[in-house]
RNA sequence: GGUCCCUUCGUCUAUCGGUUAGGACGUCAGGUUUUCAACCUGAAAAGAGGGGUUCGACUCCCCUAGGGACUGCCA
């Protein structure tokens, strides 16, 4: 409800040219979250003529793994979001993080903390019942009474006044200083944390713009005050909400999918997942489905939507199916074979040729490569087709007459293409005095063995004069 | 418990004090029809609740409710 006033984002970083970034943390699959975050920064960076840079939150060596890392990257790849310059792994800079430290203690914007993990638990307790924040004992000790034994640092965080987060999409938040933590900075094993490590290396890498996850909106407080105590100028801020499952709780593994390779899984288009994640979050009037460039051009932080979004499954299904009728031919091609591969299914030389020339005829109705799949089997197929069932039983006399007729007149057209077949087939129907709906069903069992087919003029188009003309052979040549 | 964020049709959203509250997806009805889709036409569908401010609030302020994040020597 409460709008705060949204800070012109271009007041103090606006002389810099932008740099956006997306940090991730290697510890799993690459979230669909993460992937809008990506396209946010991409999508400024590309507005603003900046650049859009990528760094690998790897301080969590427990968790962190090479192919997790690998998973970022190929997402990205996926995606078409390239960074324009090569990534920054953060657990490599642990010594410039301890230097700041280092710095930092050295002007008494950060103590020594020899709490025990005993005495934290303690003060944490007390801490919570009373309504406060965590305090170290240590906080004002004399630098002279440092004991010499492991010791913790921490940020020495103003105790009054208040914290502005300028945040270019929730407005200006504030925060009491008194309620805000003394952020550990290094651990007791000197390692580095994370709160410390992006502010460095946001520093460090240059960001003009910090665009994240808005569970990050709480931190951004607590890292403002360590780029004041560095005498740093602060980023601009930009909190993105978070996108939740259509049930509207947090998106997990029962809703279907989080992770970017299982939207490719499942056949969706890089640049439908483009489209749709740029629309949940940000939008540009009622324009619905626009490119790249379109989006480059409209895209602003201050129109991102404040509020949390919920992932729609049958939104995104109208979506692909729009860019999969817009996508050349060939490319939905390889797509389709490396499906059927996955199905063990074999392709034969040229399958993938054949089944770039039956795309056009059959992608109108598929919301996925899967369904593009599936919807291409009938051409496939190798003769004689195993005829159904039901086909089978609709091959009484009359009908074999019937379609040794149509054989025969479908013989006669030269120009084997949609328009022309169509006429063919209507003209028969009337010469032979019936309706297409009585013959239309058991000939498309013939052409495509009750595999989905496309209306009877685009299956024959898409299927060939000879291969067409061969299944009805096969048909009549059946015995009874 | 504390701090912070969020709240317009089922969903994504438009509106930036004055609109019959618009669009899209989905849904429903009808049309087209040789399967399934696609396609065409139409319809139903929303400002969480309560107080203010104002000539006038979806829009500004406050409260309540609900949802979420953080509260880690994880990121």
């Amino acid at each position: 409800m409460a709008k705060a006033p949204i800070r012109d984002p271009s007041s103090s970083m606006s002389d810099r040219p932008v740099r956006t970034r997306i940090a991730p943390s290697p510890t799993g699959m690459m979230h669909i979250g993460t992937a809008r975050t990506a396209l946010f920064n991409w999508l400024y960076a590309r507005h603003t003529g900046g650049s859009f840079l990528i760094r690998v939150e790897d301080t969590d060596r427990e968790r962190s793994t090479e192919p997790a890392v690998q998973a970022i990257f190929d997402g990205l790849n996926w995606l078409g979001m390239e960074p324009d310059e090569p990534p920054v792994f953060q657990f490599a800079r642990a010594d410039r993080h301890r230097e700041v430290v280092a710095e930092l203690l050295a002007r008494g914007g950060a103590y020594r903390d020899y709490m025990t993990a005993e005495e934290l638990d303690a003060e944490r307790e007390t801490a919570r019942a009373a309504g406060r924040v965590v305090r170290s004992p240590w906080r004002d000790a004399d630098p002279s009474t440092w004991p010499e034994r492991p010791y913790a640092v921490r940020l020495k965080s103003p105790l009054a006044g208040e914290t502005i987060v300028a945040d270019a999409i929730k407005g200006d938040v504030r925060f009491q200083n008194a309620t805000l933590d003394d952020l550990i900075l290094l651990r007791t094993d000197g390692t580095p944390t994370y709160n410390l490590a992006v502010v460095v290396d946001d520093h460090d890498m240059g960001i003009t713009h910090v665009i994240r996850g808005d569970d990050h909106l709480n931190n951004a407080a607590r890292q403002t005050i360590i780029y004041e105590a560095m005498g740093w100028e602060v980023p601009v801020w930009a909190h993105l909400p978070m996108i939740h499952g259509p049930d509207g709780a947090k998106l997990s593994k029962r809703h279907g999918a989080q992770a970017v390779s299982e939207f490719d899984g499942m056949g969706y288009l890089p640049e439908t997942l483009r489209n749709y994640l740029a629309k949940l979050g940000w939008g540009h009037g009622d324009d619905e489905i626009f490119s790249d460039a379109e989006a480059i051009e409209w895209f602003d932080i201050k129109d991102v939507v404040s509020a949390p979004a919920r992932l729609d499954w049958a939104k995104l299904n109208h979506l692909n199916n729009h860019y999969i009728r817009l996508a050349a031919p060939v490319r939905l091609a390889a797509l389709v074979a490396r499906v059927l591969a996955s199905r063990d299914v074999a392709l034969r030389q040229g399958d993938e040729t054949l089944i770039a020339r039956v795309i056009p005829f059959v992608r109108d109705g598929a919301k996925t490569t899967l369904e593009l799949a599936d919807a291409v089997i009938f051409a496939l197929k190798t003769r004689p087709l195993e005829l159904s069932e039901k086909t089978r039983a609709q091959l009484d006399a009359e009908a074999r007459d019937r379609f040794a007729r149509l054989r025969a007149a479908l013989a006669q057209v030269t120009d084997w293409n949609v328009p022309v077949l169509e006429t063919a087939v209507r003209a028969f129907a009337e010469a032979e005095g019936i309706g297409i709906g009585k013959f239309g069903q058991p000939l498309r069992g013939i052409l495509a063995g009750g595999s989905p087919a496309p209306d009877l003029a685009g299956t024959m188009t898409a299927l060939g004069r000879d291969e067409s003309l061969g299944r009805l052979d096969d048909a009549l040549s059946l015995a009874t």
